[in-house]
DNA sequence: GAATAGCACTCTGTAGTTTGGACTGCTAAG
DNA sequence: CTTAGCAGTCCAAACTACAGAGTGCTATTC
C-alpha cells in the first residue's frame, strides 16, 4: 500500500493526506499557523508528533504547506487548498431543512428577478459569512420579443422592450416634434410585426415593407440596436453584493489595506470583466483560489462561483467572495444549491417554448 | 468691539473665533490634535503661543474643544464642528471649470435616470475622497399614469406602470389561463381609461362603469395598488454607494469597527429609515455631525445631504458620507451643486405640466 | 527502515521599562 | 492683557527580557 504511493513521486500517502487535511481544517477554524501538535490532537492521528513533523517537511518540500517563520506551525498554501478541494473536502450538501427554509423564502416573493437576486445574495452571505456577489443573467446572442412606447408627456417617450432572454429594459426618448400616444401605438405594432425575433444586427438594417421609416421610427431602431448589442457586450451593468461586513470580522482583513482592494475591485466591476467571462463558459463551480486569477487584486482571496440561468440563453454569475481559508465544503454546497435553485425558477418562468427563437 | 462680545456670555471673541477655525482646519488636515504652536504657525496669529493657550482653555470650557488627554493638544466636538459650518466655514462653490465638466459629462448620458444616480454617485464620491450616497426620488402621493400588459409566453404576462412621478415599474403576473396580446390590450385600455390621474387608494376601489372586472383584471388592479403604496411607503428599496473606499484611506477607520459600523449601516438600509425623512422635509442642505443622529451607527461619521427631486411631487436625497473630520466647505459645495443639477434635469424631463394632477 | 523520545535551538508576541518629545497649566513679570 | 519661563503630564517609540510554541536533529526502539 504504501510502497504503491510512493512509486509515484508527487502522489501523497494516505497518511499525508490526511495532515494536509487537518492543516487547512485547523487554519481554517482558527486562522493560526498549525504545529504538529494541534494536528496529533485534532484529528486523533495515533502517530508521535515527531513523525507529524517529518511528514510536514515532506508536504512543505512538495508546496502543498508553507512556514511564516522557522519555529512557526505550517499554512496552507494555495497549491495547497487547491488539492484540498479537489481530493479531500469533504462534500456538503445543505441540509434539506436549510433548503426548504430557502425555498419557502423565495415563494414569498413575487415574479420578479431583482427581488430574486437581492434574496440570493443575502442568503449566500449569511450562510456563507462571506461577502456575496451576483450579477443578473445575461444573454449571448439576444432576439428582440416586443416593444411599447408610451407618451409620457409632449417631449418624452418611454420606450419598453421586452427580449427573448425575459429582460426587460426601458430608455426616454425625446421625439422631434410632439406625437400623440395614438400614433406611438401604431408605430409599435408595425415595429413589433417588422423586428420579432431578431438580433440586434438584423434590427439595425431593418427596413420597412415600403417606403421609408418614419424620424421618429428610425430614432426607436436606433435605439433598440444599441440597447440589445450592450446587452450581449456580454457585460452586465450591475451586480449585488452583501455581507462585506462579513469579511471584516476575518483576522486577515482587518489589516485594512487588503480590505480595500477587495472593495475597490467590486467597485471597478473588475470582476465582471476578469472573472465572469470564465465563470459563465465553464460549467459548473469555480473556485478561485488566490493568486490563480490573473488580478493582484484578489490575490488574498478565494471565489466560488457558479454560472446560472437559463442554459444555452441567458447566463449570469453567483457565488462568494472570502478569504482564502474560506469553509470550502460549506460554500460550495451553498452556492450550488442557490445555482440550481435560479435555475428551475428562471426555468419555471422563462423557459417555456414559446421563448425559443 | 472685544468689550462687546464679551457682554454675551456664550459669543466668542473674534479671536477665539479665529483660533476655532484653525484648530478645525489643521486637524481636518493631519487628523492629529492640534497644539497652541501649530495654531500660530498655522494662521499667522500673532499672539504668544501662552495667549494661544488661553483661549483654547476656555474654548474648552465651553464646549468647542475636548483634549484626548492632558499635555496634548485638542480636538474639535461635536459642537465645535456645528459652530464651524454654520459661522466659520469658507462657503465654497464649486470651480466653474469643474461644474462645466459634470454638466459635461451628464450629457453623454442618455435620459435615464438610473444612469444619472450612478454617475451623481460616482462624482460625489470621487469629489469629496468620501463615500456617497444616492437613493432614488420617490412621490408622496402619487398618482397613475398608464399602463402596459405584454405577453411574456402563455403563462406569463408582464405589466409595466408609469406613475405621475415619472417612476416606472414592471411585474411579472401569471394569468389563471392563458390570455393572447389582443385581450390582453384591451384589458389595458379599459383600465388606462379608468384608472387614469387615481392615487394608490383610488386605484384599489376602483370599479368598471358597467359588470365586474375581468379576474385578470383584478389580479392586475391589486398589483398596481399594491405597486403604488409601497412607493408611496417613502421608503425607497435601493440606493447607490460609491466611494466606500475612500474612508479606509481615513486614519480614524483603519481600524476597522468603526468602518464595520458604517458599511452595515449600509447594508441595513438604516439611512434610509433614520435619516431620509429628516432630509426630504427639510429644505436644503443638512449637515449632521457625529451623535447628532439618533443612532449609535453614525456616531464617529458626518453626513452632509440634500433633497433633490421634481419639488411637491418626487423627492430624493443624496449626499456624503465621510469623519467628523471631513472637508465640509468642499463637500457643501459639490453636494449642493449636484443636487441642482439634479434638479433641473429632472425638471426638464419630468417638469413639464401635462405631469400636474 | 519506520516510528519515537528527547533535546537544543529559533522565533514570536507580550509585558515591563526607559526615554524623548510635545503639550499643557501656572506663575510671575512686562 | 499679554507673555516668557518652567515644572509637570502624558504618549509613543524603542529597547529588553522572557515565556511559549514549535521546529529539526539525533540517538534509540521495534
Amino acid at each position: 500500500m504504501t510502497e504503491l504511493n510512493q512509486v509515484d513521486n508527487n502522489a501523497l500517502s494516505a497518511r499525508q493526506r490526511e495532515i494536509l487535511k487537518i492543516v487547512i481544517e485547523a487554519y481554517t477554524e482558527a486562522a493560526v499557523p498549525v504545529g504538529s501538535n494541534t494536528i496529533r490532537h485534532y484529528g486523533h492521528l495515533d502517530v508521535s508528533t515527531a513523525t507529524i513533523r517529518n511528514e510536514l517537511v515532506v508536504l512543505e518540500e512538495l508546496g502543498y504547506l508553507t512556514q511564516p517563520h522557522t519555529s512557526a506551525g505550517r499554512v496552507p498554501s494555495v497549491k495547497g487548498y487547491r488539492y484540498f478541494v479537489e481530493c479531500l473536502m469533504d462534500q456538503i450538501e445543505l441540509p434539506l431543512a436549510e433548503q426548504r427554509m430557502i425555498r419557502h423564502q423565495f415563494h414569498q416573493l413575487q415574479l420578479n428577478l431583482d427581488q430574486w437576486m437581492r434574496l440570493t445574495a443575502a442568503i449566500l452571505a449569511h450562510n456563507t459569512q462571506a461577502a456575496s456577489v451576483i450579477t443578473p443573467p445575461y444573454g449571448k446572442l439576444i432576439r428582440f420579443r416586443h416593444l411599447e412606447l408610451i407618451s409620457i408627456n409632449d417631449n418624452l417617450v418611454l420606450l419598453v422592450a421586452v427580449l427573448q432572454d425575459g429582460s426587460i429594459h426601458q430608455e426616454m426618448l425625446i421625439p422631434a416634434e410632439p406625437l400623440v400616444q395614438e400614433l406611438l401605438s401604431q408605430y409599435a405594432n408595425r415595429l413589433n410585426v417588422l423586428l420579432a425575433g431578431k438580433t440586434a444586427g438584423d434590427v439595425r438594417v431593418t427596413t420597412p415593407d415600403e417606403g421609408t421609416w418614419e424620424p421618429f421610427e428610425s430614432t426607436v431602431v436606433q435605439c433598440l440596436a444599441d440597447l440589445m448589442s450592450t446587452s450581449e457586450a456580454n457585460r452586465p451593468t450591475s451586480f449585488y453584493t452583501e455581507g462585506l461586513e462579513n469579511m471584516l470580522l476575518e483576522p486577515e482583513f482587518t489589516a485594512s489595506e487588503k480590505f480595500r482592494q477587495v472593495i475597490l475591485m467590486l467597485q471597478q466591476h473588475s470582476l465582471l470583466e476578469l472573472i465572469l467571462p470564465r465563470v459563465v463558459d465553464a460549467n459548473g463551480i469555480q473556485i478561485i483560489i488566490g493568486n490563480e486569477s490573473d488580478t493582484t487584486q484578489l490575490d488574498d482571496v478565494s471565489l466560488v462561483l457558479s454560472p446560472y440561468g437559463v442554459h444555452g440563453r441567458a447566463l449570469g454569475m453567483l457565488g462568494v467572495i472570502g478569504p482564502m481559508r474560506m469553509a470550502y465544503g460549506r460554500a460550495i454546497g451553498t452556492v450550488r444549491y442557490m445555482a440550481q435553485l435560479l435555475n428551475s425558477l428562471l426555468n419555471d418562468v422563462y423557459g417555456g417554448e414559446s421563448l425559443a427563437p
